[in-house]
DNA sequence: ACCCATAGTATCAAAAAGGATACCGCATTG
DNA sequence: CAATGCGGTATCCTTTTTGATACTATGGGT
């Protein structure tokens, strides 16, 4: 189900740190992951509120990445007006040992950030 | 010491999730942390010869963000010829468990890359 | 005298990512 | 009847990132 032809992927051969991080790396990847992650299954209106300054032609080419790479699962109502609803597939609740790990890391350093991000 | 500038760091504003793969999101940026951190001190073209596939230019500019973000540091010694060593700061040998949760995940998952990654 | 290694830089070009804006059909709501 | 929400698309543009290539100074080895 997962593809990897990202561009960013040619590293060491086969590397599964720049294959992981491939993955997560778009603009607003992580805080949709993280937001499914904690809330579970979204609809693309509902993400929309959580991700304020991305248009919807950018969430929608990050969710379809997303999708493509086999993390979230896209479930189309054919209704009308239409739903869609996103959520995790296996692969992607996988990533909460990242994400987790990354927001500890985060939170113990962003203090430094501001710190020196006065400007 | 650490600037995030970078662009892309507008999501939630102060996510750390975001703030950190802002920071190791280059493309290399993971493959020179891993050896750093697993190999130590390195000189730049010891750098060079682990990531085949970067430009000296590339290797340069990522190199030198890594330090702009305070997660290695560079020491330069007033040589001729030059030499240059890269070593982690405490900041980035904290990025470790990152790197392993990374690692361990596509480890578990980069089989289903290959398989679909066939083409 | 010649060549190589070191740690880059400079310039140009290409590609990839992201954003701005406008638009769609259709049903519900007012 | 008009406006709104839904889940996008289409088109164009700008920014960001990465790569290719050539070049630098210097000192040591042969």
């Amino acid at each position: 189900m997962a593809k990897v032809k990202h561009p960013r992927f040619d590293c060491s051969p086969g590397c599964p740190v720049e294959a992981a991080v491939s993955l997560i790396g778009g603009k607003w990847k992580c805080v949709i992951l993280w937001h499914l992650l904690s809330e579970g299954t979204l609809r693309f209106s509902d993400i929309g509120r959580r991700v304020e300054n991305a248009t919807s032609r950018t969430l929608t080419k990050q969710l379809r990445e997303l999708e493509a790479d086999g993390l979230v699962h896209r479930e189309v109502y054919p209704q009308v007006p239409p739903k869609v609803e996103y959520s995790l597939t296996e692969m992607g609740q996988g990533l909460g040992p990242i994400l987790v790990a990354l927001r500890d890391w985060g939170d113990q350093n962003i203090d430094l950030f501001n710190a020196s991000n006065v400007a």
